[in-house]
DNA sequence: TCCTTCATGTTAACAGTTCTTACTTCATAC
DNA sequence: GTATGAAGTAAGAACTGTTAACATGAAGGA
């Protein structure tokens, strides 16, 4: 669905599965997609993936161990997307800048599922060391990212710790991210799209910061 | 637990129990609170309010009638916070509107199951009239807030309209008040409340808005 | 004062669904 | 040809939402 190599979707040569693993995540993100990240069920994943209900206990230890994978699954995802869209500053940190943010919208809408994995699960990042470092790899892109923009800012303006701009930066991002969809209820009341929502939003930020000028 | 007149929880002086609705909203939300919105029980529910599984009935159509309900008691009350909050633009239109951000956070904090059912638990507003009602009553506070902020700025200053602004000013609220709590992914790299980094980040946002001198 | 009315409870049951385990069967790699 | 990993089958125990039929008791009119 987003990955180059074919997952051989559902296709199974014989008694043994083959993928059933990666097929299980790939279900559940469906499924989450549909009833939200509390609502899916293994039993519901395994039919969805052409298996028994017991099968998924081979490979997962718990229910949640498969939600666990789909966030960190969807943390790496995000990283990398991230990080191609900073592209090093390239061609300048605030034109990178604003692709990271367009970036981050992007993955929010095409892997809603992975997306309310990672943040609306209620999971916690102490539970499972290696979602914790997928997160963090995410966090560290958007992290460097302000840290370089920030740099570029004159001395004389005020500059907060690259840390706290990105706290900022990603509140804005996963605010437009969750709150402006189909039916929520902050709907209807934006006739923009959420990129030029976020995109606004992040240029007047970047002017409070001295990093762009005023007049522009 | 957060009104002034006592709620007779869970008294009832014979058969009837007097006030069954609102105590079955109450003890959703503490249900909510621990599991989340997906993850409450009608059943439950009833059986913390000490009635039986069938009594909600008489007074929800549904499980998700009983969600809604708390989402809308939840969005009044927001609304009222927000008001109050912003108290007319007093003392000064700036210091009125950081008021309102903090007891955005407060309300979010202090009513972690209400917010939830309010955005996180997927109702739709087009479904339930009141509902909407009460959502758009709290927007309604956050959008002339922001526009009297506008009106203060000069006029050479870039003045984007108070509905993109309160926006912006909503997003970043919400992804402080959802990201930065025990146990979520992004917790732990903050040394600072969510107070600060929201205060902060508003203040970033209205210098660059031309609000506030860039100098400050 | 009594008797009816009716909103509000209760009990009981149906029809699903889920998670999870124990045991069995299959097919592949060594 | 067998060890082993990966599926299937079956079953238990627990929930759930929801409905139907019955019980209660407070309010108000006769």
């Amino acid at each position: 669905m987003k990955d180059s190599k074919p997952h051989n979707w559902r296709r199974r040569r014989g008694y043994h599965h083959g993928n059933l693993k990666e097929v299980l995540v790939e279900a559940a993100r469906q499924l989450i997609e549909q009833r939200g990240p509390e609502g899916f069920s293994l039993t519901e994943a395994a039919r969805l993936a052409g298996v028994s209900a017991a099968a998924p206990y081979r490979h997962f230890r718990d229910r949640e161990a498969l939600l666990t994978e789909v966030a960190r699954t969807g943390f790496e995802h995000f990283a990398s997307q991230l990080e191609m869209a900073w592209d090093g500053g390239r061609p300048s940190p605030i034109k990178a800048f604003t692709n990271v943010g367009r970036a981050y919208l992007t993955f929010a809408g095409a892997e809603p599922a992975s997306y309310s994995a990672m943040f609306e699960a209620g999971l916690s990042v102490e539970d499972s060391p290696e979602l914790k470092v997928a997160a963090d790899r995410a966090f560290a892109a958007l992290r460097s990212a302000s840290q370089m923009v920030i740099e570029t800012a004159p001395k004389s303006a005020t500059r907060p710790p690259g840390d706290l701009m990105s706290l900022h930066i990603w509140s804005m991002s996963h605010g437009v991210a969750t709150l402006f969809s189909k039916g929520k209820p902050g709907c209807g009341k934006a006739p923009l799209s959420n990129e030029e929502i976020l995109e606004t939003g992040i240029l007047l930020y970047l002017k409070g910061l001295g990093v762009i000028p005023a007049d522009q």
